[in-house]
Formats: structure tokens, sequence, C-alpha cells
DNA sequence: CACACTCGAGTAATCGTTTTCTCAAAAGTT
DNA sequence: AACTTTTGAGAAAACGATTACTCGAGTGTG
């Protein structure tokens, strides 16, 4: 591949002359740079993008780091991200840590070395990538969940509440046992959501029951076990607070083998708005998350920081709200 | 951040020593790496990544540009490239086009300017990034889409004879006038789908109408009005044909609007199996394409390339497969 | 006309690694 | 003991761009 020596040559001027005239700079003569403008094109020159970073001290690349490209929410974050960072001149690059801990620290060490102008990281698990990042001077935002016993930009949505309002809701529509199935201990998302759940009970005036909470993975598979274990107790939840997605496909897929009605036999709120959700038979309640706020709000704050803002680490909570469909009424019919 | 100096000051050695001490090659004294390492770790040091890529000449860095990150089927391919590239020591960087064609312009040309070791492109449309990448040394493969007028190794899907077969089994169940719904003209895999959807209807022995036939990009909006201006017709369509999952989407919705079953009122195959489709009422008939094999199939190619595999251009093609539910079948009830 | 200034382009330093040379000391050979 | 071979580590040369200097030529001013 020719390099900036080939180019000056070819042109009949210094490298320094080439830069200047590819880069743009005025100062150069509109004779010259036409000329090497056409011996680039000639050669089908193409600056060395590792040189450049390495001479500029700055690479114009932004790490996004997700845990499940799979699950929509997590799409539609990068696609906040992306135009965002765009618009700035920015490239994304998307990494999937697959909820792998491992992996995601791996991640985060690989955009360090390549000396990433940020990175946006929504944390896996307790032991986060997060650790890394803090110390060196590169800016990075959490998304979605705070990075354990680190202070750094974080966006995240007040979920909290929100499993409250869902909790109180279903009880309003006549769910008295309503159960939860919440993600890991110590995932901070889902120990909200868990505790939003017991204030809903407890604002509906119900009295919790903790053989009503079962905790999985943030996976259909985990989910599906979950929801069976709870159907089978002698005395069952009447509906349930899901806490994301992925889950819901595990709940609806269960209830669909125990011949169960979401509904009508059981009554479904879960987080996460996907496309598919309005498709069901009844529709999906969910919990519609800002996912695309998360992604452009944290892309604008690492922006800034990149552009050297000073000042304590912010946090900016984005509220969620319910979509109430027909998953949550008890008296929704198939026809 | 610290550099090479400043660790080979602190160890009382020189660079050349620390480089090799933490490259692990054998030549260097034990009790000087140990010093080496201790002093890395105490600074905190990492390699800068830009002056070593430049150095070595190479970049452990596949770059994977996809046209839609939202779509299920897309994702599936990057899990599957994902852990190839993985296992094999490279990362990979997703990239998402949007479908747009200058997008995924910038984005070749921001992996060729770093260097990448190899690009994995699913190109959007008719005017390609793919005319960037041949002619430079970067070894590319094109997924699912051949690159038009470029010769390069490329993994398509048959899926011109699955929706023959789809097609085909639409009759046999009784449906007597199939219509389709696929993507823009010149895209590769919507011209197939179209072309098999014929060659089926010419197979069940049905005289094809050209009115029974819609084009729309690949989102769900667009699928959901073509899907409106065929049941409108005088003689609509009795079954439909989709292209992908997104227009999925849109039909569904749709069909849901104007208050018609699919199944009973309207059957329906669509290719990609996403994870919600079996979850409808009535279950979505599928084309599973294998779109985790698409990534694994691509990455290794890619990955015997950059280890200089010479040899012609290759193309493998992978088969799809019918999955039948009720969404196909007219005497499907709700209860 | 002499002098200071501006302008534009070339020279060379620099970014932080890896790796080829080079060379002294240790080890082995006759 | 003299000589070759091996070993291990430092000095210095890449890698390919950008950019701080430098310097000659052209321009403006008193």
């Amino acid at each position: 591949m020719a390099t900036i020596n080939e180019v000056a040559d070819r042109a009949g001027v210094s490298t320094a002359t080439v830069s200047r005239a590819l880069n743009g700079k005025n100062t150069v003569d509109s004779e010259l740079a036409a000329r090497v403008l056409t011996a680039a094109e000639e050669l089908g020159y193409r600056p060395n993008g590792p040189a450049r970073n390495l001479r500029r001290q700055e690479t114009p690349v932004l790490a996004l780091i997700i845990s499940d490209v799979e699950n929509p929410f997590f799409t539609a974050i990068s696609r906040g991200v992306e135009d965002v960072a765009h618009a700035a001149g920015y490239s994304v690059v998307l990494c999937n840590s697959d909820d792998d801990a491992e992996k995601e620290r791996s991640y985060v060490s690989v955009a360090l070395e390549e000396r990433v102008a940020g990175v946006l990281l929504s944390p896996t698990g307790r032991t986060s990538g997060g650790e890394l990042l803090s110390g060196t001077g590169t800016p990075f935002v959490a998304l979605d969940r705070p990075l354990p016993g680190i202070s750094g930009d974080t966006v995240l949505v007040d979920t909290g509440s929100a499993a409250r309002d869902a909790t109180k809701y279903l009880s309003e529509q006549g769910y008295r046992r309503p159960g939860c199935i919440t993600g890991p201990a110590g995932v901070p998302t889902a120990d909200e959501r868990l505790a939003g759940y017991r204030d809903g009970l407890r604002a509906a005036g119900i009295r919790g029951c903790s053989s009503l909470v079962r905790r999985s993975e943030f996976k259909a598979a985990g989910a599906g076990r979950a929801t069976r274990s709870l159907l089978e107790l002698t005395q069952p939840p009447d509906s349930l607070l899901v806490a994301n997605n992925a889950m819901a496909l595990g709940v609806l897929e269960t209830l669909r083998e125990l011949g169960l009605r979401a509904g009508s036999d059981v009554g479904l709120v879960a987080f996460d708005d996907a496309p598919w959700a309005r498709l069901l038979d009844p529709p999906l309640s969910v919990v519609a998350q800002p996912a695309y706020d998360i992604g452009t709000v944290g892309a604008q704050l690492l922006l800034s920081r990149i552009g050297n803002e000073r000042g304590e680490p912010t946090t900016t909570t984005l509220s969620a709200h319910l979509v109430p469909r027909a998953s949550s009424d008890p008296r929704w019919k198939p026809f």
C-alpha cells in the first residue's frame, strides 16, 4: 500500500506538503495541491491510521461495549450513540461482551491500548471492566448501570420507580398476587427493579412474599425456568413483573407450554418495549425505557469530556414509563 | 500515560528488554523480566496500540460491517464471527451502516485506514463500499450478498430455492393466490427471493400475477404499506411470502389493523427465524437462515486469507430451511 | 534602495513501539 | 590456553504520518 513518500515523489513535492494538502491546510499553493491530489488518487493512497494516530496522539473512535447485541434495548442505545458520535466526526465501534466479565475486560483493554478517544460501557455484572478504566486518562461513561465503586459520568434509568408503578398498576388491574422475575443479585438494575416491585406491593397494601420472587440471568432460558417454578407453586402468583425483554421471551414460552394465557390467566408486564411486543396476543404491557436517549445523552457527555470539560462526575437519570396493553388486563379474551 | 521508556528507566533496563519481557520472548533473564513486570505493573503501563500496530504492520482486529444492528439476522451473524475471531486471538469491531451506502463507504474507509487485518462486509445496496476494498491488499469477505462486479470470497444463502419451496408449500397448504413482499430491485437477496417465489408458483401450477408482488425497503414500515395495498386489491392474495423479519413485523401490524388473522385469513411465511416468531398467535412460519453459520464460515474464510491462503475467490452457499408453523395453516383457529 | 515581513515549501524531529544489529561476557572445544 | 560458539542485553533503525523549525523568495514600507 502506497505511503506518503511515494505520493510526495510522484507529485514532486515534500511529504510535508502532501500532508498539508491532504489535510486541507490553506498554506499550500493550489497548483501543488492539485498535483498532490491527483498523485494520491492515482496511487490509491490511503493514510496509515496507526501512524497518524500515533503522531496526533488521538484516535477519532469511540468504543461502545454492551453486554448483548441481540437485545433490542442495547441496539437502540447503540443507535443513539452512533447518531451523536457520527455528527461530531467520530466513528463508533461496537463490542459485544456477551455478559461475560472476562470478555468485557478484554474489550476495555483493547480500547485503552488502541487509545480510543472515549469508552461507553454498559457494565455486565459485578466484576466489571470499569476498574481498568478509572485512573487511565481515557474518558468514559457508564450506561444503564453504575460502575461499582468507581466514580464517573453515568446515565441511568429510574427503573425503581417504574417497577413500583408497574406493580401498583398490576394490583389496580385486579391482580392480588404479583410475582417478580429479576436479574442476578448484585446487578443494580436487577436489584432496583426488585426493590421497586416491593415498594409497589407495599403501596398497594399487599403483603409481599419472598417465595414469589425469582432471580435468573437476564436471558430467556433462566426466566422460563423461573416462571415454571413459580406457577407450579401451590399458591402461584396471578401476575408477573419481568425485568427485561429477553426474559419476557422465556416467560411467554413457558406460559404457552403450560397452556396459560397472558392477561386472563397471568397478568404480565415486562421491561423494554421491543418491536414485537405489541404484536403478541395479547399485546405485551411494557415498561418502555428511553434506550435511544441513553445513547445520545451518554455520547454527548463523553464528547464533552473528550473536549476537556472539567468538573465533578455527573449522573443523569432518565425516566421510564409504563405502556399498558392487554397482557395486564385480567378481562382480556382471545376474541 | 506511561510509555515503554519510563518502564525501562524504572526497571533499569533498555526499552528493548522491556519489549521482549512483556511479549514473552524467552531470551530474557528471568530476574530482569520480573523487574520489568513489576515496573510495568506499578506504572499501570499499557502498550500504545497505534505505535505497536505501526511497527508490526498489522492490527489484530476484524471489522464487521452490517446494515442493521437491530435485525436479529445480523446480530446472529455477528455472534458467529465473534466466536471464531475470538478463538483466533482477534477482536471484532461491529459497524452499523444502517443500510446507508454513504455510511458503509465511510466505515470501509475507516477500516482500511486503521489497517485492520480483514473486513467482513454485508453489503447494503447497489453502490456498495466493496469497490473501496477491492484492489487494496486488505482481505475481505462478503456476507449474505455478493459484491456487485467485484470478485472476492463470498458466503451466501440459497434463498432462491428456499423461497421456491416456501411458495410451493403455501400452495400445498391450500393457498391459491400467494403474494410476495420483497426488497428493493437490484438487491440480490430481494431479487432471488422474488425469482424463487415465481419458480414456486410455476412448480405449483399457479399462474403468477405481477400485481401480487410488492417491493419496499427491508423495513417494517414499507412492508406494512405494501401489505395494505395488496389486501385492498379487489382480488387480494390469500397468503404472503415476506422477504425478511423486519418486514414481517410491518406485515403483522397491518394485518392486525385490518382485523385479519394470519393463517386462517392470510397465510404467512417470512424469512428469518427471530426469537419472537414462535410466540405469536399463530406462531409464524419462517424460512430459517443459518445466520450464525454465515458468520463462522465467513470468519474462517477471512482468517485463512489473512494467513496468506492463496487461490481463487470462493463462494460458499449455505442452505435455508422451512420451519412450518401455524401462520401458514388455513385451518388454524385461535382456540 | 535597504529593510522588515509575509508566505510557502522543504528539512528534520517526533510519536512509542518492535526488531535488527552489535558486542561483551560466558560457555564450550580442542 | 587460545579460539569458536552461544547467550543476553543495549544501541539504534525502522514503521508512516504530522508539525515545529528553517530559510529563500516575494512584497510592502520608509
